[in-house]
DNA sequence: TTAGATGCAAAGATTTTGCAAGATC
DNA sequence: GATCTTGCAAAATCTTTGCATCTAA
């Protein structure tokens, strides 16, 4: 029986990286930019677009929905952020900090709540679980589908 | 390490199964719902709504869309389908044939090229991975990014 | 005959794109 | 000052819903 535990909420400095690497590929720096990756830095998990244009006009400079879905495709395609989909229709990002271990989510199918977890020997398995020949591997996502002790009261 | 092989393209007689399993629940049959029954049966992997009117309309009764949701989202809510997300932002479904082994999907995040994949080793790990105190688990879903052969190509 | 099933079209929701205005380098 | 970034609004998708019609039981 595996251990399901919380990931570690202390992150390194991705800000600064995030920072720097998009400087190294020769962007430049602007309000937005600034502000999702404040939201991102301070979030302990995935945030969909939407919420991250939230989070920045609650404590950081305004960004606009477009800029959102901008700034987080370009960290994602330079593998800053993870782009994680867990069935509702919405895509969520989350900073990825180099060292620290990979975690998945569980959603709960009727409130959507979300949490992350990770599992060591989850991880050994995905990491022995490879593509058929003429595929390379990049990565895998698991979602563990749940009911959370609010919506599982009354069933 | 473990191998990774495909699924077995038979089934049982899941049609079946699920008419009558609509019927029990006291549905009517229809020409939508017998035609993406049809679909779902013939599909070697999952489908999104509009691929089922597609094919409905080459290889059975033509089915307008909204239909097709709608008797898909029923199937799922039964549990005779299980609904997929593959990060494209389109949901898949597909048929759950009770005692088929489970698989999982791997996807060409280039080209969106999906293949179905089952491995023993990740089911165990899956099985152990349970959710923390309060959560009640419903299922594991993996995806497994990927370039393939031909994407790979030029890189 | 009656309630449910179906299809079209309109409405919702999420994500992308066009373009003018504002910053950065 | 040239070019990139940003934000608003419009467009493009995917999915759901309203409603009249058809149909199974």
């Amino acid at each position: 029986m595996s251990t399901v535990t919380r990931p570690p909420a202390l992150r390194g400095d991705w800000a600064r990286l995030a920072h720097a690497t998009l400087s190294d590929v020769g962007h430049r720096s602007g309000a937005a930019r600034a502000s999702v990756i404040v939201v991102l830095e301070a979030a302990p998990c995935c945030l969909s677009a939407q919420e991250v244009v939230e989070r920045a006009h609650e404590r950081a400079h305004p960004v606009g929905v477009a800029s959102s879905y901008r700034v987080l495709e370009r960290l994602h395609s330079l593998e800053l952020v993870r782009r994680i989909d867990l069935g509702d229709g919405v895509a969520r990002y989350e900073a990825v900090n180099p060292g620290e271990h990979r975690h998945h989510h569980l959603v709960c199918i009727e409130c959507g709540r979300i949490e992350p977890f990770e599992d060591a020997r989850l991880e050994r398995a995905l990491h022995a679980t490879t593509p058929p020949p003429g595929f390379s591997l990049i990565d895998h996502e698991v979602v563990m589908r749940v009911r959370c002790a609010v919506c599982g009261r009354d069933r």
